[in-house]
DNA sequence: AATTTTTACAGGAAAAACACCCTTTTCTTT
DNA sequence: AAAGAAAAGGGTGTTTTTCCTGTAAAAATT
């Protein structure tokens, strides 16, 4: 890992390279490179140890492996790696999921340039940040009845993705290289955890939810 | 107006600055101020002719007074000042929507730094700069046939509302009062209409396109 | 007033979705 | 090693959706 190195994940190339270009600017940083989306951070840190940074500033809403997804990768692969969310969600679901997936700190993308200074540096040597938005979130969650938050198995997010599309189960069954009974399976019990009564109830469950992007 | 000068207007603090940053590194151009939205802008030009910039680089979705409203203002009094949308949105009526108004250029947010720059270049040398995107849709917009802006009746509207829930079509047709078979037929209508193959694809499109809210 | 378009509805058939109940295999976990 | 959970699949039957081809009345145009 490179101390003080910034990777920037946003699929908004535009977006992403401004930041970067911004973060350059704070003297004590460095951005090593930019990614797309989730998937091409994952290939950058499987191809080499040089390619681990100090910090990863995340965006959520991304297509092919979104922000939160991304998160979990990192957590269970390079613990040590610092994420923060970077992002125009302020919902505090949205927000949960990405915190308890391992992101250390949170910023909506209408702060500061000085702010994000800070907070890369409260990161770097405090190993944490938090804008009161979060502070405030994780108070009422400790002290709240909240946390309503339904995990779901690898299997069950490529399913729900796949329903999410015009495809119809037998077709999504191929996809997924899996017999179209086991698609019943995966849809009966998706059914019952969320509720839901039909194929549409999953498929707006899975966009509000962003696991599934449009 | 000053040659060559630039006004950045997103109501994301840190993008609008991060730009700013990255147009300033392109050395003909220069960045005079930011705006958090389009009243903003509008004070701006008020205050003082030296803040009447060549080019406004312009947000979309803003709070207050949003991209096609301030569009629609600059084009009314400071109509030789160049409007370029930067946008995340790639729906077409959005895109015809600021190019009526009288933005002459749009640009996604997920395009190359090199091509920011490119567009500038073109904006103020030739006046105009149009993405590919842009030009396509130009010409199958004077082409006629292709019709990008389907136009929905009153009945299909609500009908697709309520296709967004989990209500079977036979629920549906109790509460809108008409036969099953006459939702047979608007389901049928809005398929070929839209071109999707089932619900889902019925359920997401009202979505994108803000028929049916979450 | 005549013509066209829109709106509402019907029957029938095939495909897909949905519901339940059940077995086998493969991993973990203890 | 035993227990248990997770993953994959099977059988059977019902309901819903989807896709056709039509008809008839109402509304809008000409």
């Amino acid at each position: 890992m490179i101390k003080n190195s910034v990777v920037i994940v946003d699929d908004h190339t535009l977006l992403s390279q401004a930041i970067a270009g911004m973060v350059n600017t704070f003297n004590k940083f460095k951005v090593l490179y930019t990614c797309k989306n989730g998937q091409e951070l994952v290939d950058k840190f499987n191809a080499s140890p040089q390619n681990i940074p100090d910090v990863v500033l995340m965006d959520i809403n991304m297509p092919i492996m979104n922000g939160i997804e991304t998160t979990e990768w990192i957590e269970k692969n390079y613990s040590y790696v610092n994420v923060m969310a970077l992002s125009v969600e302020d919902e505090d679901a949205t927000i949960i999921k990405m915190l308890k997936a391992g992101a250390i700190g949170y910023l909506l993308k209408d702060t500061e340039k000085t702010e994000l200074e800070h907070a890369l540096n409260e990161i770097v040597e405090n190993g944490f940040f938090h804008t009161k938005n979060v502070t405030n979130l994780l108070m009422n969650s400790i002290s709240g009845k909240n946390d309503h938050s339904i995990t779901f198995k690898e299997r069950e997010i490529t399913f729900m993705k796949l329903a999410c599309t015009e495809l119809t189960y037998k077709e999504i069954a191929e996809k997924m290289c899996l017999s179209p009974k086991t698609i019943d399976g995966y849809r009966d019990v998706l059914f019952t955890k969320l509720n839901v009564k039909n194929r549409v109830g999953l498929v707006t469950y899975a966009i509000k939810n962003k696991i599934y992007t449009l």
